[in-house]
DNA sequence: GAGTTTGAAACT
DNA sequence: CAGTTTCAAACTC
């Protein structure tokens, strides 16, 4: 992995057009071949999600770990990115953008370090700045939609974590950092959190929402290793390594985080629960603890924004969080959730690891953190239950943080929004008699494993969404960056498919052939089949031909729109989730990549989706085109043009559940990618879905 | 906040 | 596979 990497990552580094030039490189494809995830960086990102979406077999939550893999990811391009730079500078002068270093930064002025502690803290942010590494590497591999940036953290992370001396030479470089940061303290963090946000904004452009969330958290990071680290490792860190051994300290540090984290973004989604859980006791008491000013700042920005957490999860909550959210409101859970997972991983490696750093730590000073995982847990699920009743946001805007108000499914159904998400009910839930927690992990798993078997998808995201068309990039590298769908479609009938009773128009996207719906007024897209006519020309036009096409239907579109819609006058009503505009922009993305935002944009839009329902439907033939959607077929051209999207098709148009991804992926897969560019994008994210699991 | 509506999930 | 029931979210008042 590493080899081919380096060269995507050199490329990577230099930033976004260098990608290209990647993309076009035959080791760019020969890596490409080997992982599922396609090259196209700025899409990688969206692809990573939609990989993403679909949870991995993998016995634990499947889920969760692809949300925690999608984290570590924007870390680790964002790591990978700065990373090298950072790597290089650690000799010499210090890079205050890369995210890494703040995180150093903070942990540093979190916890002010002893003579001994000084040590340990330059090994601690050395590890920490591994762990990211590590997180980032990890995840790529399994993941992969990122692997040039693996490939480019790999290098630095090797000699980091490995090699004795090198690790010597990072902890100056750390500490160098560190310094040139102390001094600059809370500007820097600033800096570095807005740095790292743009990062990760380039680099995954997929979800605008999603990524904001991704990029608060990563943001976050610092918090994360702040409140996230102190809670759950960071005093151990600081603690742990000076009780390891100065000279042991090193390789178990730099040894265990990384494959902490490998595990933990593979595993991850429960500790992800429990990172939820843990920052809301634990946090405070940690803060009380080490005052870290990180954890000021978490407290401010916890209040922040979203929350990604379902996302990494489930894409679904991801979609939804960030569409409908309008989410300002993030919980800090969410974020501690994140950075546990990052570092956590697995929980029973974490916790090993953990355990061993923490008894260390222990025995010096502070219990709280101590207290182990599973222990917090318990409390925090006592208390949870009951205690609150979703917190000011409406339920819909926590999507990001799922919670639920279950009082007869245990949390142990698909009812349960936040099993479903394959996150642990936390605090904020109102659930009763909730068994989704870390307490009974054995039972969640169980549970989750049955309902794997009956649907295989039960816990991939509802909404898939395919950022591919970049990769598709023949076509037209402009097209629009992904479509989505809803993997089985909607059966509404007295909703029109207006109301989030709609799981389509839920998670912004519109309706397509798998739906089932009765008077389709999707704002996001209705199913409709006539769109099949106009992909297929598309297909086989040129791509000039192609963008005329588009432009016309735009302008139809434009004008149109408001008058087809209006049957449902719907739009107008109903409170477009945001993604809605930016899919109106998508259509008139040009070949050049969009924005990350207008990837955004063009990844919610369903409109992209109506074009694969189209497809499918002139094979299927399943559901006759409504009158309406004729209506609309002029607009779904738009989107058509624009979506690559991947089709579900893997999902039987009739069947409600989706077909196994993984054995139907490959095919469904194959088939898409037969069919037309789009749908290609689809069949990759299934891909990840083995990756996972190898990589542990 | 309580009650109703809705559609997915689960069950038969 | 289809129909029914259960469930919890979304919505309304």
């Amino acid at each position: 992995m590493d080899k081919p990497q380096k060269n995507p990552t050199t490329s990577q580094i230099g930033t976004s057009t260098p990608k290209s030039k990647f993309e076009d490189s035959p080791v760019f494809n020969y890596i490409s071949n080997l992982s599922p995830i396609e090259s196209v960086k700025s899409i990688s990102t969206a692809q990573t999600f939609s990989s993403l979406s679909f949870t991995s077999p993998p016995p634990v939550f499947t889920s969760p770990h692809v949300s925690s893999h999608r984290e570590s990811r924007f870390f680790r391009c964002h790591n990978s990115i700065d990373r090298t730079k950072p790597l290089e500078d650690l000799n010499g002068s210090v890079c205050k953008e890369e995210v890494e270093v703040p995180v150093i930064e903070d942990l540093n002025k979190e916890a002010p370090l002893e003579d001994e502690e000084e040590e340990t803290s330059v090994e601690t942010s050395s590890e920490l700045p591994q762990i990211l590494k590590s997180d980032s590497q990890t995840p790529d591999r399994s993941d992969s939609p990122c692997t040039d940036d693996v490939t480019v953290e790999a290098p630095s992370d090797i000699p980091l974590g490995e090699g004795g001396s090198s690790s010597d030479d990072v902890k100056m470089g750390l500490q160098k950092m560190l310094d040139v940061r102390e001094a600059n303290d809370t500007p820097n963090c600033g800096r570095l959190i807005s740095d790292a946000t743009e990062l990760l904004v380039f680099r995954s452009p997929n979800d605008s929402e999603a990524f904001r969330c991704l990029v608060d958290k990563i943001s976050s990071s610092e918090r994360r290793f702040c409140a996230g680290v102190k809670s759950t490792k960071r005093p151990d860190i600081n603690k742990a390594v000076p009780v390891n051994g100065s000279s042991n300290e090193n390789e178990p540090l730099a040894v265990l985080p990384n494959e902490s984290v490998f595990s933990l973004h593979r595993g991850g989604m429960r500790r992800r629960c429990l990172d939820f859980e843990m920052p809301g006791k634990r946090k405070k008491e940690i803060a009380d603890d080490q005052q870290s000013v990180c954890d000021n700042k978490a407290a401010g920005e916890s209040s922040s924004r979203c929350v990604v957490p379902s996302i990494g999860l489930h894409l679904n909550a991801v979609a939804l969080s960030a569409r409908d959210s309008n989410i300002n409101v993030v919980h800090d859970y969410s974020i501690s959730g994140e950075i546990q997972k990052s570092f956590s991983g697995s929980t029973t490696p974490i916790h090993s690891q953990d355990t061993v750093q923490e008894t260390s730590d222990q025995a010096e000073n502070e219990p709280v953190e101590e207290v182990p995982r599973a222990l917090v847990f318990p409390e925090l699920n006592t208390g949870s239950l009951k205690k609150k009743k979703r917190v000011s946001e409406p339920a819909g805007e926590g999507e990001s943080c799922k919670r639920c108000n279950c009082k007869k499914s245990k949390c142990l159904k698909l009812y349960c929004e936040c099993f479903a998400a394959g996150v642990y009910c936390i605090e904020p839930c109102s659930c009763i008699d909730c068994f989704n927690k870390p307490v009974h992990e054995e039972t969640v798993l169980a549970t989750r494993k049955q309902i794997e078997s009956r649907n295989p998808l039960a816990f991939a995201p509802k909404v898939i969404r395919s950022a591919d068309s970049i990769m598709e990039a023949g076509d037209d590298a402009s097209k629009t960056p992904a479509s989505a769908r809803h993997k089985r479609g909607c059966n509404c009938k007295k909703s029109n498919c207006l109301k989030k009773y709609c799981e389509c128009y839920q998670g912004g996207v519109g309706c397509s052939i798998n739906c089932r719906c009765e008077g389709c007024k999707n704002v996001f897209g209705r199913k409709e089949g006539a769109l099949l006519a106009i992909m297929e020309s598309k297909q086989e036009e040129d791509q000039e031909t192609y963008e005329k096409r588009r432009a016309k239907i735009q302008h139809k579109i434009e004008g149109s729109s408001e008058v087809e819609q209006n049957p449902s006058s719907d739009q107008p009503s109903t409170p477009l989730p945001p993604y809605r505009h930016l899919v109106v922009h998508q259509p008139f993305l040009s070949k050049n990549r969009l924005p990350p935002t207008q990837f955004f944009i063009g990844m919610g839009s369903s409109s992209f989706r109506k074009q694969d329902s189209d497809l499918t439907q002139s094979h299927n033939g399943k559901k006759p085109v409504d009158p309406v959607t004729e209506d609309k077929t002029e607009i779904m051209p738009e989107i058509l043009l624009n979506s690559p999207i991947a089709n579900n098709k893997a999902i039987s148009p009739n069947s409600k559940r989706v077909s196994p991804p993984q054995l139907g992926s490959s095919e469904s897969g194959s088939n898409l990618r037969r069919r037309g560019n789009g749908r290609k994008l689809i069949l990759r994210s299934i891909p990840a879905f083995p990756s996972l699991n190898p990589n542990q």
